[in-house]
DNA sequence: ATATGTATCTCGCTC
DNA sequence: GAGCGAGGTACATAT
């Protein structure tokens, strides 16, 4: 079957690829799974780990000159140089649902806004969500009856030193506006050396788990 | 043709995924595209976009039980619900080989370490790279005629607030060994809230691109 | 095993 | 469009 480049569809070959752009790659040739998808989307596959050797990202276009399979997108280039089509599969009816997920860092945050005071030990005059700031959006903002700024960095996993670094940034902006800050990483777990950093920082690591 | 899970296949099926591990995520039922791969890899992508909609890295093993295929690993569990098999094929002759990716960050690197004394415009009598410190690697470290310590953050792309963070806790690091310390980003690109960071932080932009 | 950082990160969001 | 941060990030590398 002749491959249409303007279709979604799976190809399965002996190739090599040559990529331009960002970076640059040469992959020899082998057996490859190629993907195209409705979207401009196009994948090359080798025989393991998860991320394609090559890709382009949805908006690239893709057209066919003889034995080549050309994508472009913006400043880069994808060239495929087909030397043996093994299999080729078309596939009209791809379904673009997404999915649902749970238990990410906006489930975590909200568990703490709900229980924001018992956390914090005091009482909150004002609570605000993804606070923005020109050094970043602050995932919890709280203030006290002391005018005390709560500072609160979330982390659905394990929070490491970049976690306590863009801490660091939100608190220098509130002391620069003369405010008084406390600051917090909230998290199910931390790594050594960014507990380390944060016991020196006056940064307190809130221990805090998913429920469920 | 029968399913074998323990074959790297690619599978077109009409089917619904529940994954339950770090987080959880369900898929209606849809038209999706299962890639098996021999080291475990698993992959369930939809008709556009990149990322797959659900995935286990490799070392998962997968089973099959009836028309369910299971995907297990570690804490980390994948139950694909086959309604209906559209098309399933084996690569056993998949390869595996590995891309050849040039202009990276450790390009750029070696680019600046080739030329540092004239971008630096002093006389460097020590140069490190990936300086190990309990607040993270130093990409490249250079120590002067005047003993002044040269911090260089480099970044393959834009740079960011994170970068500047980064060369932040270098630069205190050193600062609390009582050195006397210059910083700089390097990199092809900044962004404006980041080159604002840094002229308040006394960080020194470099702008270097990828030669060639 | 843990820790750290890169990535052609991708993706969604906000401005 | 730029900028920012999350991600089940994956992945390589060093310890």
């Amino acid at each position: 079957m002749k491959i249409r480049p303007e279709q979604p569809f799976i190809l399965y070959a002996e190739a090599r690829v040559v990529y331009e752009g960002r970076a640059s790659s040469t992959l020899n040739s082998g057996n490859y799974l190629i993907i195209h998808k409705k979207d401009g989307t196009l994948q090359i596959l080798g025989g393991e780990l998860c991320n394609p050797l090559n890709y382009q990202p949805p908006g690239a276009k893709l057209t066919k000159q003889n034995n080549l399979l050309i994508s472009i997108r913006k400043n880069e280039k994808i060239t495929i140089f087909l030397n043996k089509i093994l299999s080729y599969q078309e596939l009209p009816d791809w379904s673009i649902k997404k999915i649902q997920i749970s238990k990410t860092e906006q489930d975590l945050k909200n568990q703490i806004l709900n229980n924001l005071e018992s956390i914090l030990k005091t009482k909150i005059l004002e609570i605000f969500s993804e606070f923005k700031t020109p050094v970043g959006a602050i995932d919890i903002l709280a203030i006290d009856q002391h005018d005390i700024y709560h500072v609160i960095e979330v982390k659905r996993n394990k929070a490491n030193l970049a976690a306590c670094s863009q801490l660091d940034r939100y608190v220098e902006y509130f002391i620069d506006l003369h405010k008084k800050v406390k600051d917090y990483i909230a998290s199910p777990r931390i790594s050594s050396n960014a507990l380390a950093y944060a016991q020196t920082h006056y940064t307190t690591w809130l221990q805090i788990d998913h429920s469920i």
